[in-house]
RNA sequence: GGGCGCAUAGCUCAGUUGGUUCAGAGCAUCUGCCUUACAAGCAGAGGGUCGGAGGUUCGAAUCCUUCUGCGCCCA
């Protein structure tokens, strides 16, 4: 035989991928057929694959190539997202490195850079993806800023703009001072912190010996303080309210007023009030028309405002101020604090509140638009109780408005212009700068000409706003704009509503709400209005929810952390077919996955080992000397044994019961069950139990003697189905011992073979042949416990009665159970035989002679304790039986269950009595 | 501070409508096997008061209350 003892993954999944690719299997031309379409969760264009996504992908992969099996239009794109923080600070670094800085190379320059370096790295992923088997079109890959896309954003962008649902607005923003951009509240990261709460004495101007004092975790920006806040209700300081303090070290006075919103438990109860620095700050100097001092530069540095300690770092001038504070004599006392503090998600730099211009989206509506959404079932979610959390999240006061410019040069522009004055200001209309949006600098010109009066304007007279929009603002289009839908919607009618969306639950609010709304926003605009209403406005129908992946520690899995495997090192280990299953048992939708790689002691960092995935590559060897055995057998044309014609109708029944179960988890999303079903199904039902029921005989040259033709044809069929059956989880090797197992025409390929559907299948039959294995079981356990080699041929007598001859009427099963237990004879007897071991199974009596001397004490104790098993079992039974409101108040089913079990616990007391006794 | 979720075998997890031997799976452990498909294997075994307490019910891992421990989201 040619077929090497262990399969190997790694020339079989590239052999068989180009394949695939070559006969272009992955391919999506609208037809006839149902679609059904997965939109890719977009990877950062600046990614590698890390466990999130083998995840996730392998998840898409399963549930596309089962649509495809089902003879479904299948349409997956994929694609990547520019994600402008993280690749334009990941640009600006190598920039850096080569002595280049942003700012003097300018926007354009900078911007081909940028594009070079996508174009040479922003590939890795999706290559990565191909070698996990996902079965993407690849055809159809996107970009979040190809031409088209970008088009989309500001197509959207104007339509939003005339709808009045946009609008631009000085407000309080989280600044990243280290990207020097706006942040939206959801790329803020809060960690708790140990920081200072600093007690300092602000001195009363009319009266510098005495004071108010303030408790403040930011020392270094009291020179922008406008007023000490009290409580309107505090006695101790009621009287101080209208006074004038002066903020030390630069002696500014400032009043003190009293607002509720001061805590009085917190600190002092006395509040200094730093409109610029802090949100609620803000708030309270709005309601008391307060001025605002802005102290700090973008870049986290103190300003001219500042008076003192001009040009330091915020943080350095927090130590220098301290030392200050403290010479002066107004810091009178310091105290540990814990606190949370907010981090940018991509810089990790301490987000700074900042007053600034920015373009907001009014969320409003579309807040109520996904509610809505979610709540109908328009979309639905796996796990369910993700409506939780989503439902929380978009309640009213929670929502705010989104802030989508940011102050990055990687991404979309806005296209909004502005009129340039003479004197290198703004031209201003109702006291603000005059902006028009427009799908172009043209279109801009002309609402300038006429707005301003000045036909003589000219697009020399416009500037662009600098800012892009967030990278978010492209990607909540995705399932509209893969398929270009804002430019033409011959694709779109056809793929929209996609399927399902597959993606992690942290980016449930960032992007699954967001797409929601935009959906529900345009889809009736773009498909008119009576698809719309028949297929759904809905981006998607469901939504599955993984999990994060986590190590051991339950830490989400991280390249800083350094504890995840890496993807493709597991892949190079373990085959892509044995990683994927390892993903897919390892959790099931929405849970948490602790992920089981192994630390090194001495590195700390995590191995890229796994047991799951080892037992995947086990599976796929196991598979695979299942194939070498069957396709070793010679075949004759003898006529089919009884033995194999019951086994060959056993599995058949068995595998359609399985596959019954399968349709139910499928639909319900519980991929794991049904890769569990299936791994349980061909390693115990096929290998252990078929293959050697049906297993021929050696003869004496040590050949194997041939199996009958029948028998070998129902095998080859039976193994192509499961083969089939697991394809979508483990594709490459199915596709492998699909093609191994016959000789295969033209196109006929696994990928695009039928899903096996499930048939008819007689449960009776099935529960017959489980009571023989129970049989076959007791006896090799038998064998086990008294050192007799499975090799030593015994004989078997079975009691003789009603339910034993119900049992054993069934063709072949007499034999089958003698070829599995290895025994000379198995006989029907009315009378208990000499020299016998006797155990039960099921409600029969069964004797095993084992040709040695019986060890009488020890069958005593054996059986003895298998009677008070019983006994109690009984008791248990009785009791409820004899509970009047049991048998009046539980389901008759119920009740009937509990008389058989009565019956049968009886039967097994009487048994092994009669036993005990003939010892 | 407000909210959501979790706790089942040594580990990672299933357990769908409260009801069949429902207390399960895989891994790990132990015993015996290099039996001519597979030692990446075969045949077996042990192991849990379902986090604690109380309640509803004929019946609770499952529903309710409460406590403890943990995780997450929002502020």
């Amino acid at each position: 035989m040619s077929l090497s003892t262990r399969y190997n993954p790694k020339e079989t999944e590239s052999r068989w991928y180009e394949y695939w690719e070559k006969k272009n299997y992955f391919h999506s031309e609208p037809d006839d057929r149902e679609p059904f379409t997965i939109v890719i969760p977009p990877p950062n264009v600046t990614g590698v694959l890390h466990m999130g996504h083998m995840l996730n992908n392998t998840i898409q992969d399963v549930l596309i190539r089962r649509a495809r099996m089902q003879g479904k239009n299948a349409c997956w794109v994929p694609g990547t997202d520019h994600a402008s923080i993280a690749t334009e600070a990941k640009v600006v670094q190598l920039l850096r490195k080569k002595g280049i800085k942003k700012g003097d190379i300018g926007r354009e320059e900078f911007l081909n850079h940028a594009w070079e370096w996508k174009e040479k790295y922003g590939g890795i992923i999706l290559d990565q993806l191909k070698k996990l088997g996902a079965s993407c079109d690849w055809e159809r890959t996107r970009f979040t800023m190809d031409p088209s896309m970008s088009r989309a954003v500001v197509h959207v962008f104007v339509d939003l703009y005339k709808k009045g649902k946009l609008y631009r607005g000085l407000r309080m923003t989280n600044w990243d001072p280290e990207a020097k951009t706006v942040l939206s509240n959801e790329e803020v990261i809060y960690k708790e912190e140990n920081s200072q709460l600093f007690h300092i004495r602000y001195p009363f101007e009319d009266n510098p010996t005495e004071g108010i004092i303030i408790a403040t975790q930011r020392p270094e920006t009291i020179m922008a303080d406008v007023a000490i806040a009290v409580h309107p209700e505090e006695e101790k300081y009621k009287h101080l309210i209208g006074k004038n303090v002066l903020i030390p070290l630069i002696n500014k006075p400032i009043p003190i007023i009293a607002d509720s919103y001061v805590d009085r438990e917190f600190g002092t109860g006395a509040l200094k009030i730093t409109p610029a620095h802090d949100q609620n700050d803000n708030e309270i100097g709005q309601r008391h028309n307060l001025p605002v001092v802005d102290i700090l530069t973008e870049d986290g540095k103190l300003n001219e405002h500042a008076q003192i300690l001009v040009g330091e770092d915020r943080f350095v001038a927090r130590k220098k101020i301290k030392k200050l504070l403290e010479d002066s004599g107004t810091l009178v006392k310091l105290e540990d604090y814990r606190t949370s503090i907010g981090h940018s998600e991509r810089t990790d730099a301490i987000v700074e509140p900042r007053l600034t211009n920015q373009w907001f989206l009014d969320m409003k509506d579309f807040a109520k638009t996904a509610l809505h959404a979610v709540e109908s079932k328009e979309v639905k979610f796996y796990p369910e109780n993700m409506w939780n959390m989503f439902y929380q999240w978009l309640q009213e006061d929670n929502v705010r408005d989104w802030c989508i410019s940011r102050q990055l040069w990687w991404g979309q522009r806005i296209p909004a212009w502005y009129v340039k004055t003479a004197d290198g200001g703004r031209w201003m209309a109702d006291g603000e700068e005059a902006v028009f949006v427009a799908e172009n600098v043209e279109a801009a010109l002309a609402q300038a000409r006429q707005k301003t009066g000045n036909t003589g304007l000219t697009l020399n007279d416009l500037e662009q706003d600098e800012d892009v929009v967030d990278t978010w603002f492209s990607s909540w289009l995705w399932p509209i704009s893969v398929f270009d839908g804002f430019e033409n919607q011959e694709e779109l009618k056809y793929y929209y509503p996609t399927s399902v969306l597959v993606t992690g639950w942290d980016i449930m609010f960032f992007w699954v709400a967001r797409m929601i709304m935009s959906g529900y926003e345009w889809s009736e605009e773009l498909l008119g209005k009576e698809l719309a209403e028949k297929k759904g406005r809905m981006p998607f129908h469901d939504v599955y929810f993984t999990g994060m992946v986590r190590d051991n520690k339950r830490r989400k899995m991280s390249k800083s952390l350094g504890n995840s495997p890496e993807a493709l090192e597991l892949i190079e280990n373990y085959g892509a077919d044995g990683v994927r299953f390892g993903m897919l048992l390892a959790g099931s939708a929405g849970n948490d996955i602790i992920f089981d790689a192994p630390f090194d002691p001495e590195t700390k960092q995590a191995l890229n080992e796994s047991k799951l995935c080892e037992q995947g590559r086990n599976f796929c060897n196991k598979m695979w000397n299942a194939l070498r055995l069957v396709k070793g057998w010679p075949v004759s044309d003898a006529p089919q044994s009884k033995i194999n014609q019951l086994a060959v109708s056993w599995l058949e029944h068995k595998f359609n019961q399985t596959l019954a179960g399968l349709e139910n988890n499928f639909n319900q999303y519980r991929l794991s069950d049904v890769l569990m079903s299936l791994y349980q199904f061909i390693w115990d039902d096929f290998c252990s139990w078929y293959l050697e029921m049906i297993k021929p005989a050696y003869n004496a040259e040590g050949n194997s003697e041939p199996l009958d033709r029948a028998t070998f044809e129902a095998t080859v069929a039976l193994f192509e189905k499961m083969m089939a059956a697991l394809h979508p989880f483990m594709p490459f090797v199915t596709e492998e011992i699909w093609h191994q197992l016959r000789q295969r025409a033209e196109g006929q390929d696994c990928i695009v073979s039928r899903y096996p559907a499930p048939g008819a299948f007689d449960g009776n039959m099935i529960k017959l042949v489980d009571k023989a294995k129970d049989v076959i079981t007791e006896i090799r356990n038998t064998r086990n416990g008294k050192g007799i080699s499975p090799k030593e041929p015994l004989k078997l007598f079975v009691q003789n009665t009603d339910s034993a001859k119900a049992m054993y009427q069934l063709d072949g099963l007499t034999e089958m159970v003698g070829k599995m237990a290895n025994l000379t004879s198995v006989e029907l007897t009315g009378s208990e035989p000499e020299g016998t071991v006797a155990f039960i199974s099921g409600t029969e009596k069964y004797f095993l002679e084992l040709n040695i001397q019986i060890d009488v004490e020890a069958e005593r104790e054996r059986l003895t304790k298998e009677l008070d098993y019983n006994r109690g079992f009984v008791t248990s039974v009785e009791k409820k039986l004899s509970n009047e409101r049991f048998v009046s108040g539980a389901p008759a089913q119920v009740v009937e269950n509990e008389r058989k079990k009565l019956a049968d616990g009886l039967e097994k007391i009487r048994i092994l009595k009669e036993a005990l006794a003939k010892l």
